[in-house]
RNA sequence: GCGGGUGUGGCGGAACCGGUAGACGCGGCGGACUCAAAAUCCGUUUCUGGUGACAGAGUGUCGGUUCGAGUCCGACCACCCGCACCA
């Protein structure tokens, strides 16, 4: 009998040190085994990790380990998303340089990482800001270009004030920067842009074959990109002065209520309000006075609608009245033409607006079953269906029906030289802005030209290199205020050019990292056999946070790659899961100072108190780990006590993965005691059973009964970690132990253990090693010393499950009458239900609920139930 | 406003296709071992009534389909998430 606990903190170095001395996890491309690509998003290299960081690499940690147990050549590689603001703002704050800060972090949180026995291929390691990766991408920047997706345009962007540079509208969150917090303002800048919006469709399309991806972000997805069909339609302008357009273009999804258009709307920033507003001093003052409104939410809802009337009209292009032209607050510039026409009677928008200004309202859908004398609009425009009216030709028709109609006819009429009308497909998808006015970043390999114009810096010449001497000692950019950086001749002409000295944005870094893990180190970062090789991701693990612009940029990255050439593939993330995160309790002390969790005590009586003295401490609400609010755990912490198989075990235990789980003291108590259990339940089985026992020729009902969870074990934990049902195998493991110790406390009070007992009891522990082995790998292989094994349980095979042993002889079926379960019977498994349903009736319960009458109806689900309708 | 999700004991949560609701863990209670404690082990733990075998109720609410509903359908309530003046 083992009587010594194991020693997990003695044990773990251990086994880390001879995991890496053997180099088991490092992964070589020309391995012949079919190839699993296991991923976790890479992180932040932000200063150090706690526990709540550690969820989804172990959750990935388990499915590496598990699928190199099945025979997989794993490819489990880890990086760092390494530009960003906070570096920059940590040089600022200490005067230190962005990068010496990054690599300090790197550095730090590498050993954090490796102290949770993760079993990743560190050579394949990568950070963004390394010069190799960032050059590579300066040069897909330029194919990019060269291909089409790269463009440059004057552009309207959001200027966050407080870190001084422009925002992806992705990035500003309730019209506030998402990492300053500040308002976001509007400015004009020329902008680099991909073109993403030249995929919207194959975006969309490709999104039903993400069969593994949570429905949930295929949906936000589908969303994001928001198509929708529609019709353009050019409005003939009635009395426009000579040096204006003579049309002005609108879009609609619903041309069928063309006939309840009551006026047209332009956005402030449409070129028509422009060239108006230059000779309308009133005007211009209303544009000015759009800009200055807010984009929060908050604002967005109450902002009252507001109009401008420039004294306009537009023809009708169907015969209706003419039209009157305003400029309108509420109207995008950003989506469809900037302009629209508005349908009071159908559209909530123009009914506000028409009702503000006095509009007529006209309804022409008529709800199902509604009078057409007595029909009419309030404040509420209809937007249900219903059938056409007050409309013309369209009278009638069904609102499907007059869509197609006034497509059709507007297609056939011609103003000026083009058709009025054309059917379109918009999307709400906008082109990705990627400038970004700031130091710690991927610079834009291009070079300013007085007389060539922005030119490409020349393959040989990447990567171009961030200066290292910069100073933060003024707000800006420092690439711009560097004394020579930025000064070089024109590649073309030769003559005095400056370099482009924005950088990009650092999700442009995190959309193709993926596929520089699949190059050998030392190696061309991006190559198109190794990534077709590994690519896709099989299982890609992360927040729901990245729900949609890093998966929907990874996306696009490698579509667009595909198209030049680089890649073979189109969706770079085959599998997907997003996982919840770790909650812990938040502590305040009486002057209302957040705590640290070791800074809290419990007095005898449960009532918390600061630690070691009697000042109460308030407890608030499981919040996601922060540094801000202390209800962190660090890492180390939970390694010099209990463990990091503990933490591990804790970390998949209960919870399902997808949901917030929340770190208790009880349930990482809960971990430790079962990890006690598993080497204690292994211990006993080596002192009590030999090591060499051999095979038996039978086995005895006991002996069966084992092997039977045994086998069910490993077959079932295996279909929980495929689908990544962590909680379940865990659950599964300790129904498992309490199976195993029953049965070996049995074999120890019997004294002698007959030689097929013997066998059963070896396996089942060999089983319970190589099934915990994923999730507690030090444990796993403390095991398998205990055990008599030579080889490291990382590198040994899952166990073989003998099918036999997975089906039952016999079955219990519970017997329902009229619905209530009232009792249970056991019949061979493949008992004839005719059989089944005779030996029912012979059961005196089912006699005494019968009471002597033939019963109404029996049911019988093989396997499952009998159900006797009395 | 639009779209989506969730709701099961004191708590985290199981329950594949409609077939024994509450697996497994945490916490609680009782016990064994111990001089005592820790550790460990055993029993018990949905609620109500009953000493008990047992009976009744029970998966947010109301209704429906079915031999049978946590699971399917309809309406509603609560909470959470995403998008948000996208024409």
């Amino acid at each position: 009998m083992s009587t010594e606990r194991y020693n997990a903190r003695e044990a773990e170095p251990r086994w880390q040190k001879i995991w890496d001395e053997r180099g088991i996890f490092r992964t070589r491309n020309d391995d012949p085994r079919p190839k699993y690509y296991v991923l976790e998003m890479f992180p932040y290299p932000s200063g150090r990790i706690h526990i709540g960081h550690g969820r989804n690499y172990v959750m990935g940690d388990v499915v590496a380990r598990f699928k190199r147990m099945k025979g997989f050549n794993v490819l489990h590689p880890m990086g760092w998303d390494a530009f960003g603001l906070p570096a920059e703002n940590a040089a600022i704050e200490r005067n230190t340089h962005p990068g010496k800060w990054t690599y300090e972090n790197i550095a730090t949180m590498r050993e954090q990482l490796k102290l949770l026995g993760l079993s990743l291929d560190w050579s394949r390691e990568i950070a963004t800001c390394d010069p190799e990766y960032y050059g590579e991408q300066q040069r897909i920047f330029l194919e990019f270009l060269k291909g089409g997706f790269v463009y440059r345009r004057e552009s309207e962007v959001n200027w966050d004030p407080v870190d001084n540079t422009v925002l992806a509208n992705e990035q500003v969150i309730d019209g506030r920067g998402w990492r300053s917090g500040a308002l976001v303002e509007r400015r004009k800048l020329a902008q680099w842009f991909f073109r993403i919006t030249a995929l919207a469709q194959e975006l969309l399309d490709g999104l039903d074959t993400l069969d593994r991806w949570p429905d949930k972000v295929r949906l936000m997805q589908r969303n994001w990109i928001g198509r929708s069909e529609g019709l353009h339609v050019r409005f003939a302008l009635e009395n426009a002065a000579p040096e204006l357009p003579r049309e002005v273009k609108v879009y609609t999804t619903r041309p069928d209520t063309l006939f309840g258009a009551s006026f047209l709307a332009l956005s402030p920033g449409h070129p028509l309000t422009e060239a108006l507003a230059a000779n309308d001093p009133a005007l211009a003052a209303f544009v000015e006075e759009c800009r200055r409104g807010g984009t929060s939410t908050a604002e967005i809802e109450t902002q009252e609608k507001m109009g401008y009337d420039t004294g306009l009209k537009v023809a009708h292009p169907l015969g209706g009245p003419h039209l009157p032209v305003y400029v309108a607050n509420f109207v995008l510039m950003e989506y469809g033409t900037g302009a629209i026409f508005g349908c009071p009677a159908h559209d909530q928008r123009d009914l506000d607006f028409a009702r503000k200004y006095g509009l007529p309202v006209t309804p022409v859908v008529l709800p199902p079953g509604a009078d057409p004398a007595e029909f009419e609009i309030g404040d509420v425009a209809y937007d249900g269906e219903g059938t056409l009216y007050h409309s013309g030709f369209l009278d009638g028709l069904s609102i499907p029906d007059a869509k197609e109609a006034v497509a059709a006819k507007l297609e056939k009429q011609i103003l000026g030289n083009d058709a009025v009308g054309e059917r379109a497909v918009n999307f709400r998808l906008r082109d990705w802005g990627i400038s970004r006015q700031r130091y710690w970043g991927c610079p834009i390999p291009i070079i300013h030209c007085e007389s060539c114009g922005p030119v490409p810096v020349p393959e040989d010449q990447l990567p171009v290199r961030l200066p290292d001497d910069v100073s933060f000692d003024a707000p800006g950019n420092p690439l711009d205020r560097h004394p020579t950086w930025k000064h070089v001749n024109c590649p073309q002409c030769g003559g005095p050019a400056r370099r482009e000295t924005d950088t990009m944005d650092t999700f442009v870094d995190s959309s193709w990292y993926f596929a520089r893990f699949a190059s050998e180190p030392g190696t061309a970062p991006l190559q198109r056999g190794a990534a077709d090789h590994w690519l896709p991701v099989d299982q890609y693990i992360g927040g729901i946070e990245h729900a949609i612009l890093h998966l929907l940029y990874s996306r696009f990255f490698i579509r667009a790659l595909k198209k030049l050439g680089r890649v073979s593939l189109e969706e770079p993330f085959a599998g997907l899961f997003t996982q919840g995160m770790i909650v812990h309790e938040t502590y305040k002390d009486p002057e209302g100072r957040w705590l640290f969790p070791e800074e809290v005590e419990k007095r005898e009586d449960g009532t918390p108190v600061k630690a070691g003295t009697s000042e109460p401490v308030t407890i608030g609400a499981p919040e996601k780990m922060s540094k801000s609010k202390k209800n962190v755990v660090p890492p180390e912490i939970v390694a010099d006590t209990f463990g990091v198989d503990c933490a591990r075990w804790f970390m998949l235990a209960d919870t399902p993965p997808e949901r917030d789980s929340e770190w208790t003291s009880a349930g990482i108590e809960g971990a430790w005691r079962f990890v006690q259990r598993i080497w204690r339940l292994v211990g006993d089985t080596a002192a009590l059973t030999p090591a060499d026992i051999a095979r038996p020729e039978s086995f005895g009902p006991e002996s069966i009964a084992l092997r039977r969870a045994t086998h069910k074990l490993a077959a079932q934990v295996a279909d929980d970690v495929e689908r990544l049902r962590f909680n379940v195998a865990v659950a599964r493991v300790h129904a498992f132990a309490n199976v195993f110790g029953d049965v070996l406390i049995a074999a120890r009070k019997a004294g002698n253990v007959p030689a097929d007992l013997a066998f059963a009891l070896r396996e089942a522990a060999r089983f319970l090693v190589a099934v915990v082995a994923p999730m507690v790998p030090h444990l796993a292989e403390e095991c398998g010393t205990l055990l008599g094994g030579t080889g490291l349980v990382a590198e040994a095979a899952w166990p073989l499950v003998e099918p036999d042993l997975l089906v039952d002889d016999t079955v219990t079926l519970p017997i329902q009458i009229n619905g209530k379960r009232r009792g249970e019977i056991t019949v061979p498994k493949d008992a004839a239900p005719a059989d089944v349903e005779k030996a029912v009736l012979e059961l005196d319960l089912v006699a005494q609920a019968l009471d002597g009458r033939a019963p109404k109806r029996i049911i019988v689900v093989p396997q499952r139930i009998v159900n006797v309708v009395a």
